[in-house]
DNA sequence: CGGTCGCTTCGGCCGCGATCGAAGCATTCG
DNA sequence: CGAATGCTTCGATCGCGGCCGAAGCGACCG
């Protein structure tokens, strides 16, 4: 009656689409990819510690997350580090959280720790949140970029005010096959609307951290906005953090 | 030494990331999505011949993945049909198809299922293998849309075009917030580059459906070429359904 | 009406895999 | 060098969940 053997798939790859869904499918294995989401490199001390197991098992998760490809490792005299192996690995869990998100209103019960996600965190690479949200729309009403269709297209006054915020991006005509796109919308998890992912949102948020703007916390992705980044967000983008900090009233 | 009581996840919303992802990751459940993935609705019955499990076991299932939300159903007489609950469940599911079929070159036994399936496919609501992919490289070869960025985005030329295949698209400026994008890019699995989605991919496919030019397989998300659609993709794309049907050389 | 079909519910079986204790390797430090 | 740290491997436990047989329930058919 079983038209295959027990557990095999109609797959035509080493992986099947249900191994990977079962990798991220474990509450412990769940917590350590979003642990990885923020774009550090995680020990796996580190990441037992967010997994809320013992060692020896995240050790074993970490091994089969690696046979999986999700995650690659880097050793570093006697710690190894651990990091997701691709944007397309964060970019599922991101779609996953959504997933996750939508559904009634439940009585959702938001924690400070939940707050301060929603304000302002990093997504992978890039800033989101409503700092991150904030970013994207006023990029979009100065028509710096085009919000269209899943895609930001970078207008020319966009790339000029990129280059004068001390970003330097490029075009890449041609082969943008493989490359990484430019300037990708990324939906944005707890707002429900699109953040600026791809090398221009990467580049954003390491330009915000490298003038001292944002700070990442040590244990969440959650970032926060120094004095210097209200003054910075506020001239440069418009933006009034005490809004992006407090949330909607 | 747990933080949190055993099972429970740092989550802000009803259903977490980890419970999403599990109910993909059971391999019964993956084969009752993918069947799904086609975009039309299947019975019980039906799905349970798809998942390779008894009728008893795959009612369980889709009462799990209701409660997840990830299907709805419908009553209609003594069936109940099924379909997935979103545009967004779809695309998760895309995405990790892309997830697992990337990976080193293991022997991957190609079947003859699995040729169809390449040649030319349904993508929920749209067109995908080797014909999806022409089709997208003809409309962007000819400039009705730019492929940027993750997003294809009409030109006036691309509205005429479409217009004259008798497609009636329109841009809804404005609030695209909710609305479902104009032309989305979908990464395509098998061909790993991008084919059209979004509206204009979904009333490219159903016209296509409505000319006669291709027709559903029963059992499969597999799309057969007509005559017709020989003759019509050669006369409105230029393109060549040979090469389509017998795949690169 | 009984009979069949489609689907779900109940109950019990069984195996996979998540878990941790203990031990085993590496690496670094004093 | 021995001790401590970081991580993995081994072994054993055990509970969750996938699975099916049997029964129940509703819809359609003759």
């Amino acid at each position: 009656m079983r038209r295959y053997p027990r557990g095999m798939m109609t797959a035509a790859s080493g992986t099947t689409l249900a191994e990977v869904a079962a990798l991220m499918g474990d509450v412990a294995r769940a917590n350590i990819l979003s642990a990885l989401m923020d774009g550090r490199a995680l020990t796996a001390g580190e990441l037992a510690w967010h997994a809320n197991v013992s060692a020896q098992t995240t050790s074993s998760h970490l091994g089969k997350l690696l046979e999986g490809r999700l995650i690659t490792v880097e050793r570093q005299g006697r710690h190894r580090y651990y990091r997701l192996a691709s944007p397309q690995v964060a970019q599922v869990l991101e779609n996953l959280m959504i997933l996750s998100s939508q559904g009634p209103k439940r009585h959702r019960p938001i924690g400070p720790r939940d707050a301060a996600l929603r304000a302002a965190r990093t997504c992978y690479d890039h800033l989101a949140g409503r700092l991150g949200v904030a970013l994207a729309d006023m990029m979009a009403a100065r028509e710096h970029v085009v919000l269209q269709d899943g895609a930001g297209v970078v207008t020319d006054s966009g790339m000029r005010f990129l280059r004068d915020f001390g970003i330097k991006v490029e075009r890449d005509h041609g082969s943008a096959q493989t490359a990484r796109p430019l300037c990708r919308l990324c939906l944005d998890w707890s707002e429900r609307r699109p953040h600026l992912a791809g090398r221009v949102g990467a580049s954003l948020y390491t330009r915000c951290l490298d003038m001292g703007w944002v700070v990442r916390s040590k244990d969440s992705r959650a970032v926060k906005i120094t004095d210097a980044g209200q003054a910075g967000f506020a001239a440069t983008f418009q933006i009034s953090c005490s809004a992006v900090v407090e949330g909607p009233s």
